[in-house]
DNA sequence: CGCGTTTACGTCGTTCGTAACGATA
DNA sequence: TATCGTTACGAACGACGTAAACGCG
C-alpha cells in the first residue's frame, strides 16, 4: 500500500468513478492510475469497484470503508505538510474560504484587506455559496474555513468560533410610509407590506418566517433572492420593503434608501468561523481567526484548537460578550 | 511522502531514537533506514530530531506533532488492510490481549477455550501487566484487546465494555476461626487478622483499603501480590486472611480453604473489555467480545461501534443488568 | 577501538509515459 | 466511432544491501 495508490483512489471517486478524469486531475497519465488501482486491489486482495464491463460500475460496500480510511490518512499527510510547511515557509500558501454572499461582500473585504497587509504572498480563495453548499464544500474539498451563520447542526464536524451577532435592518425607498412612524416598527406593520427577503432555505432564515408565524402573521414574501444587493435592488425599483442583515445595509445605500432597525423583531443571528478539528491550522490561519472574531484571545483561540468538540468551545465564550454588528458602522471589527 | 518513511519514522522513535536498533526491527539495512529519515526531513524541510554529533539526540517540538499524525496514519493503514483480511482471510489472524492476571487465569480460559474452537487459526497472544502497564501496552503497541477492571481515568481512549460484576471473597485455611462465625462476617472482624490481599495500586483496589479507613479501621496488611495465586499459597502457609476476587476463590481451592463471600463488605467491581475506538474490529474480534461480555446483544455492539465515545457506551447499558460472578461458578459466562 | 551513523555504489524492482489493443454504448 | 479501461514495453527513478569511511565516547 502506498500513499500514492490512496491518492488515485480517492481522486478515482471524486471524479465519479472516471480514470481518465483522475488522471488528467493528477497531471499523470491514464494507464498509471489504472495501473496503481489493480495494484492496490490486488493487494488488499479485495474488490473496490464493482466493474461493468471494463469501465467502474459502483464502490463496494468494504470499498467505502477503505475510501473513509484513505481520506482520512490523507489528510493527515497534508497535516504534516501543512506543519512542515509553518517552520521554513511562513509566509507562503493558500487560504480558502466558503462563506455566504453577505460575508463576502459586506464583512470580509476589511478583514481581506488587513490580511492581505500581513501575509501578501498568502493566495487567497472566496467560495460563495448556500449554507448547504459550504457544508459540502468543507466536508469534501480542500477549504479551510467555512464562515456562515447560524444551523450549527450542519456543521456538525467543524470546530465553530462565534465573531459577531447581528440583528435585520428594514430597507425601503426614501419616501415609504414606514418611515413615517412615530414609533417603532413592529411585525404588525411589516406583514401588511409585500415584503422581498432572502430565500428562506438560507441557513437559519427560516426563522424570519417563524417570527412571524409566531404572531399569527401571514407575511407577503413576493420576492426573495439569497443576495442582499439583488434585494435592495427590487426595493429600489419599489417591489417592496426588504429584510436583510444589517451588515447589508451599506452606508452607501442612505443615499437613496432609508434603513430601519429591525431590532428585537427577529430571532439575533451569530456569525462564526468554523474549520475542522482535525486540520492543523497553519500560522496565518490563526491569525485569519483573529482577525475575523477580533474578541477573541490568543489564550482562548490556544484552548480551542485543544478543545475535542464544538461542544468544548461553547464553554469557552459568553455568548453576550460577543460584538454586535450594526447597520452602517465601518470598522467595527477591525477597531475591537 | 512514503508510508515507509512514516514507518520507519515510528520505528526510530519505538527504539529510542536508535535507528541501528529500528533497522533490525524492520528486517531492513540500518543506513536505508537512515536515508529514508534523511529524505523525508529534506522534503518536509525540517529537522524531526536533533543531532549530537550524528546520533539522534532528541525529538524536535515540531517532530513531536509530525509523529503523533504519523501514528495515526499507519493506525488508519492497519486499519484498511484489517478491513481487506477480512474479506478473504476470515480464518486467519492474530488476537492480542492485554489483561490482570486474575482475568488471564481464572475468567479466559473458558472464553479462550471457546474462542479457539470457533476460530483455530487465530493466533492468540495474552499480555500480562498492571492496570498501568496494560494501558501503556495498548496505547503505544499492538494490542486489540483490554481485558481490566476499574479505572476509567486510565483508559479514556477506549470503548469500555462492561460484561460482569464482583465482589472479593475471603480465603482462610479451613480451620480459621473466621469461618466459625455464626453471622455475616464484617469489616471490623477481618481488621483483628494479618491480611493478605493484591498490592495497591492494582487497579481500583485501593478501593478496599478506603472500605476500611471510612470506618476508621486500620487493616493490617502483612503481605500485598498481584497475583492471587500467590495470595492463597501464603494464606496456606498460615501467613493471614486473604482476600482476593471472587473468581479467583476456585472450587478446587475449596479442598484446603474456606471461602467466605465478603459481597457487601467492599464496593461492587465492573470488569470490561476495551479497544481503541479507532480500531477496525475483525470479525473474529466481534465475536471475541461477544463470548467474553455474553449478555450484550449483537445489535448493542453494533451501535458501540458507531458509538463517539466511552460516554455514548455508558447509556447503552444498565450496569445493574451485568451479571455478577461469584466463586466457584463454572460455566457462567459460557452458558449466559 | 567499539558503537552508531553517514557516504558510496551496484543491483534490482517499481513507476511512468507512450503506444497499441479491447470493450462498450 | 467515440469513450474508457487494459496490456505491453522501454526509460528513468528509487529503494535496498554491501562495503567502507567518519565521529564520538
Amino acid at each position: 500500500m502506498k500513499l500514492q495508490q490512496l491518492k488515485y483512489l480517492l481522486a478515482i471517486v471524486d471524479n465519479g468513478l472516471n480514470i481518465t478524469a483522475a488522471a488528467e486531475r493528477m497531471y499523470t497519465s491514464q494507464p498509471g492510475v489504472s495501473k496503481q488501482l489493480k495494484l492496490l486491489e490486488e493487494e488488499l486482495g479485495m474488490q473496490l469497484f464493482t466493474r461493468k464491463g471494463k469501465s467502474l460500475g459502483n464502490i463496494t460496500a468494504a470499498g467505502h470503508q477503505v475510501i473513509e480510511r484513505a481520506r482520512i490518512i490523507m489528510r493527515e499527510a497534508d497535516n504534516i505538510r501543512s506543519l512542515a510547511s509553518d517552520y521554513y515557509q511562513e509566509e507562503e500558501g493558500s487560504l480558502s474560504i466558503a462563506t455566504t454572499h453577505t460575508q463576502a461582500r459586506y464583512v470580509l473585504p476589511e478583514i481581506v484587506a488587513e490580511f492581505r497587509k500581513r501575509f501578501p504572498k498568502i493566495g487567497l480563495n472566496l467560495h460563495q455559496g448556500t449554507s448547504e453548499q459550504i457544508a459540502d464544500m468543507i466536508s469534501s474539498n480542500d477549504i479551510d474555513f467555512a464562515i456562515a451563520t447560524g444551523s450549527n447542526d450542519l456543521f456538525g464536524d467543524l470546530m465553530l468560533v462565534p465573531s459577531y451577532r447581528w440583528d435585520r435592518s428594514i430597507v425601503v425607498p426614501k419616501d415609504h410610509e414606514l418611515t413615517k412612524l412615530d414609533r417603532k416598527i413592529t411585525l404588525q406593520d411589516l406583514a401588511q407590506h409585500p415584503l422581498v427577503t432572502y430565500v428562506f432555505s438560507f441557513g437559519g432564515q427560516s426563522s424570519l418566517k417563524r417570527a412571524f408565524e409566531d404572531q399569527g402573521l401571514e407575511p407577503d414574501v413576493v420576492f426573495t433572492a439569497r443576495d442582499a444587493d439583488v434585494i435592495k435592488t427590487y426595493v429600489r425599483m419599489g417591489m417592496g420593503v426588504g429584510i436583510v442583515a444589517s451588515m447589508a445595509a451599506d452606508c452607501s445605500d442612505r443615499k437613496d434608501l432609508a434603513v430601519i432597525d429591525a431590532e428585537g423583531l427577529f430571532p439575533r443571528s451569530t456569525t462564526w468561523i468554523g474549520f475542522r478539528k482535525d486540520a492543523v491550522l497553519r500560522r496565518y490561519m490563526v491569525d485569519f481567526i483573529r482577525l475575523f472574531a477580533s474578541h477573541i484571545s490568543a489564550h482562548q483561540l490556544d484552548d480551542i484548537q485543544r478543545a475535542g468538540s464544538q461542544v468544548d468551545i461553547d464553554k469557552l465564550f459568553k455568548t453576550a460578550d460577543l460584538p454586535i454588528r450594526g447597520a452602517c458602522e465601518e470598522g467595527v471589527t477591525a477597531a475591537a
